[in-house]
DNA sequence: AATTAAACGGACCCTTCGGTCCGCTTGGTG
DNA sequence: CACCAAGCGGACCGAAGGGTCCGTTTAATT
């Protein structure tokens, strides 16, 4: 999934998917295979999907051949490891739907999807961006909606929700949340949290006055999270521009 | 502004920012600099902030040297287009501020933040993500959520706005909306529109129920919209897959 | 017109990243 | 145990992108 225009390589991978057993791997190679997923699961969660091959090959502990003979190409791994998790996600949402009261499955539901998204940088990408196009990911991605789409039914039907919104209303709205909380890491969690009730706010039908939790964020919340993030790793250059000897 | 880390060079260039005349160019050198920022500031509206330094030269029709001779670097290019582009918003917002209705002003204030960040990447990208914690940048970033509080103020003030939050709340709850259509590119405007209508529902104090606008997006509307924007270039691959010869 | 320093531009360098190749190693089997 | 193909891994490749250098051009001045 590179930037400008792939190369319309086919790429026809692992032919037979769904046979039993397809080729029988050797023992060694199995175990690196499971490596490679479980360092690039941890990775891709912590760092998005764009951390490279030769990391993830060193963190499995393996060479990048290895990585590329067991995944064609650096999209194939990421679709094995995305994949498994939004099915993880869907299973959540399923078990809400035996949960009596339709409004608070919906309302756990966003939770869930916007907790999930803010830990797992992977699992947000994969549902966003240019990655969303790939037919895996997409079938996934549609799986999830029905979910959603059903759990909102229940809630409408209850009114519990507005009846004018559709699930892709929803989605997108969870979506704009999560873009928030990415695009400010460091923000504190209190303040993702008001703009998740602002947003149960505008779902509701409406009647009643629900507060939001917590302070209202000032413009030095912003400057505290951008300072946090950028505390990451540059820490070295505001030492160095505070050590100032010659300068 | 590469994505790793940065190299600690100050780069401190045009030293006397604030004289009249810092250097008095030549003819054909201001002539040049003025294409350089022409062509980037139409590049980095279309497609971002993402678009090389070669493209940039060649569009503006001189060389890449002559580029890098008007500005430090492609950050400092960068700055130099989309402060420029901030700017101009904050003096949008400041003419709202004689609206004599203080409800209409932030609403107006909310539209246009959106309208503007969709039609141009470059504002939008500057405003989130790694480039808002340039100083230039935040500099200008806060200007702008200083008159948005001005607005906020007056309409909480009257009531049309529900007092809990705070203009952070309000630019957080925007910029939701701007990803979600930078995410979605190929999206129906309608649907952007419905988006942002529940944002300001979630606003409002609250009372009377406002339905959204147009009809509520199903799930064939996001692949209208995925279709869409793949559409722009690989509509190669979907024509050789439909045209399928062997498979 | 002559002079000169500013400006030009594209060849060149460096780094990053996805992907390939091939000589060496090793797990499994007869 | 011996054999050998499956597997391994790192050297290598090509593309892309930011930034630099230097021989040549040209605007301004006298």
């Amino acid at each position: 999934m590179r930037r400008p225009r792939d190369t319309a390589r086919p790429a026809c991978h692992n032919r037979h998917e769904m046979e039993t057993q397809p080729k029988r791997l050797r023992a060694d190679a199995e175990r690196n295979r499971q490596r490679l997923v479980d360092a690039a699961t941890e990775l891709f969660r912590e760092r998005g999907l764009e951390v490279g091959v030769g990391e993830i090959a060193e963190r499995a502990g393996v060479g990048r051949g290895t990585l590329f003979r067991n995944f064609p190409s650096k999209d194939a791994l990421v679709i094995a490891v995305v994949v498994e998790r939004i099915r993880e996600s869907i299973e959540r949402g399923r078990a809400l739907l035996s949960e009596e009261d339709p409004s608070s499955a919906v309302f756990a539901l966003i939770d869930e999807a916007i907790e999930r998204q803010a830990e797992d940088r992977a699992l947000f990408e994969a549902l966003a961006g240019d990655w969303i196009a790939h037919p895996e990911i997409r079938a996934a991605h549609d799986d999830m909606l029905a979910v959603l789409e059903q759990i909102l039914d229940r809630a409408q039907a209850a009114g519990s929700i507005r009846a004018d919104v559709s699930a892709v209303d929803v989605m997108l709205a969870i979506k704009g949340v999560c873009e928030v909380q990415r695009l400010f890491p460091g923000l504190p969690r209190d303040i993702g949290r008001r703009q998740l009730e602002l947003v149960k706010a505008g779902l509701t039908p409406g009647g009643e006055f629900v507060p939001l939790s917590g302070e209202a964020p000032q413009c030095a919340d912003l400057d505290c999270a951008m300072a946090r993030r950028a505390g990451a790793e540059p820490a070295e250059l505001t030492l160095a521009e505070a050590g100032r000897a010659t300068a």
